[in-house]
RNA sequence: GCGGUUGUGGUGAAGUUGGUUAACACACUGGAUUGUGGCUCCAGCAUUCGUGGGUUCGAGUCCCAUCAAUCGCCCCA
């Protein structure tokens, strides 16, 4: 049978391998930096812990991958702060040291209609700050963001910011907006139909009705926030100004799942190129989450970065990724000498060395080809003639010399 | 979930109004040189055109379905 990898999923092959390393290493470096500790928490949970009460969202209510298995329902986690939160509040992290400062790296799993920079199968980086609702928290979260869009070499970038307010600023508005919009009903969309009743905010992100005379005159949110919201927010584009990150606020950007409140931000590609993966990373503030999951009431905020958009666009902008499956040694055996070349490979791994010996009967010309295609700094020639003498050439890729050598000698000489 | 485009070997691809042996290039394997590579030359490498049906004397070429890729919408990372 020919099996295939499902739709919007995809097999990451050896030699594209190096890269994704490099750029997780680099990740788990800033990460550290900031003082973050990674967290593993299952690929699927209780379908509770991501359908949340009156949620909203196209990814909870119509991307989840979801299955039965007993009497419960589990779902393929499509996020990872939900995750994070119930095992911080399940653990009762909140009895340990505040703010909880956690991230995780792993795979997300949404039903969409794959495209380019949108999988299935997809995989996040993410932090999640809990516990100090501080505007410099905030902008220290943006900035570990920005420090690790950087590191991978990612120029053309934007931020972009906004705030929803505190609970009783965006109950107003919402209010405030239902009254604007029930009257117009027949100029928006279906979509929006069902968002003035759920969450009339995301009538402001429609892409459908955008263009519709009556959106420019809506109300805007930044006039229903009450001073305590302003003043915070306020203070987040202070915090972000004296680390001289650039940013633009977006009174439009509401974000895509309910939870948010206050902060919110979206870091965009601007390359022209980048289509429906223009979004490098996005997250917010969540005033609610903590307690939903029976903890205490506090709060956090957090983002996630998708990794396939974050190698694509390094790639994009230049940023060059070591080549995977380069060798430092490659050991040619001629005639009947393979576990002479077996011991000697060894003998070099000891060392520190990264080896390919040869074992196949292969003609001395090939086990050279062999030897360029892996990028053979050093290149071991052991025959039986040498076996006898008990010694073994070795040929320098970059400057063609080659030596006869005791074979104990070996390793000395090619550390140098 | 909706709409457009595409689908020939490991890769890039030719394939004429359907006509019967599926170009060419690169890569790969072997040889020329049975112990020294990256050049050259020679040879080999798709019983088959994403998959399944249909039309036809005959289909890679036409029709339908299906799967996949890709782009846009929606949404998001």
């Amino acid at each position: 049978m020919n099996y295939q990898t499902p739709r919007g999923t995809y097999d990451i092959l050896p030699e594209e391998i190096a890269a994704w390393h490099e750029m997780e290493e680099k990740i788990h470096t800033i990460a550290k930096k900031y003082h973050y500790q990674e967290m593993r928490t299952p690929y699927f949970e209780s379908t509770g812990v991501f359908a949340r009460e009156n949620d909203s969202s196209d990814m909870v209510n119509k991307e989840m991958y979801s299955f039965m298995s007993g009497e419960e329902s589990y779902t393929l986690r499509p996020e990872g702060t939900a995750g994070i939160i119930r095992a911080f509040d399940q653990h009762k992290l909140y009895g340990q040291e505040l703010p909880a400062k956690l991230y995780y790296m792993g795979a997300m799993f949404r039903h969409e209609r794959p495209q380019k920079g949108r999988q299935r199968q997809f995989t996040q980086f993410g932090v999640e700050n809990i516990g100090a609702k501080q505007p410099e928290v905030d902008a220290e979260c943006i900035a570990l963001g920005i420090d690790i869009v950087k590191a991978l070499g990612i120029q053309s970038v934007k931020v972009c910011l906004n705030t929803l307010g505190d609970d009783a600023s965006r109950s107003a508005y919402k209010e405030a907006l239902r009254a604007y919009f029930e009257p117009h009903l027949d100029c928006l969309c279906g979509d929006c139909h069902r968002r003035i009743k759920q969450n009339p905010l995301r009538i402001l992100d429609c892409k459908v009705d955008h263009e519709q005379p009556i959106m420019a005159d809506a109300p805007k949110l930044h006039d229903y926030l009450n001073e305590e919201s302003k003043a915070y927010f306020q203070k987040v584009c202070d915090a972000l100004d004296a680390l001289k990150i650039p940013y633009e606020i977006d009174e439009r950007l509401v974000r895509g799942l309910d939870y948010y409140t206050h902060t919110v931000f979206e870091v965009i590609s601007t390359r022209e190129d980048s289509g429906a993966q223009a979004t490098i990373f996005g997250g917010g503030r969540y005033d609610h989450l903590v307690d939903y999951f029976g903890g205490p009431d506090l709060s956090g905020i957090g983002f996630a970065i998708g990794l396939e958009r974050l190698l694509q666009l390094s790639k994009d902008d230049g940023y060059v990724y070591q080549e995977s499956g380069n060798c430092d040694v490659y050991v040619i055996g001629l005639g009947e000498v393979g576990s002479a070349s077996l011991a000697i490979a060894n003998e070099l791994r000891d060392a520190g060395f990264t080896v390919e010996a040869n074992y196949l009967p292969r003609s001395l010309k090939s086990q050279f080809k062999s030897a360029d295609r892996v990028k053979a700094k050093y290149i071991v020639i052991i025959g039986e003639d040498e076996l006898k003498q008990g010694t073994i050439n070795v040929k320098n890729t970059e400057t063609k010399e080659q030596v006869t050598i005791p074979m104990d000698a070996l390793v000395g000489y090619i550390k140098g």
